[in-house]
DNA sequence: GCCAACGTTGGC
DNA sequence: GCCAACGTTGGC
């Protein structure tokens, strides 16, 4: 099956496209969400290859900031297993994982972020995820029209 | 810091 | 199973 694409959220302060870029392969395991919808699109949907629009939020100017790809598809979220983790579960039992992450590997940071401002000033964007009303997914899909035109967005912006 | 929207919890 | 109360998200 062809790549999918995604729209992960992270809030710079936690984790910021600077944290994975200075990461030793620049890859990072994406684990703490612990939102079933969300869940269930890690462990079930999102494959190795899959593309991943990098996003910040809750910060002073949210943006898609750069690229990713799936380097490893979903698997136990091993920090719901650990007490003294602010991501413990205690629900979640080795036997019966209740929460799942999955592995990114940086392509790219954009040179200039596509803030949110942008995204909805976009007509073609009009049915992204991320611009309904009250969503809040933090992982979420994105058609490939969606994809490449926000690549194009950030290609324009330095150009 | 405010607050709307959403998800989860728990009493009944 | 309903729904009020509470907690969280996240733009502004």
């Amino acid at each position: 099956m062809a790549n999918q694409y995604w729209l992960m959220k992270t809030e710079p302060t936690t984790y910021s496209i600077d944290d994975l870029a200075n990461e030793k392969k620049k890859t990072t395991t994406w684990e703490g969400v612990r939102n079933y919808q969300a869940r269930n699109l890690l462990r079930d949907e999102i494959k190795k290859g899959d593309r991943v629009l990098f996003y910040h939020s809750a910060c002073k100017e949210p943006a898609v900031v750069g690229l990713a790809t799936v380097s490893k598809e979903g698997y136990p979220d091993s920090f719901a297993f650990d007490s003294s983790h602010k991501y413990f579960d205690v629900k979640s039992k080795r036997e019966k994982p209740t929460w799942y992450m999955v592995d990114i590997k940086l392509d790219k940071k954009f040179r200039e972020p596509v803030t949110l401002t942008e995204l909805r000033a976009q007509k073609s964007l009009k049915e992204m995820v991320l611009l309904q009303k009250g969503s809040r997914l933090s992982v979420q899909p994105v058609k490939k029209t969606e994809f490449d035109k926000i690549v194009k967005l950030a290609e324009q912006k330095v150009s």
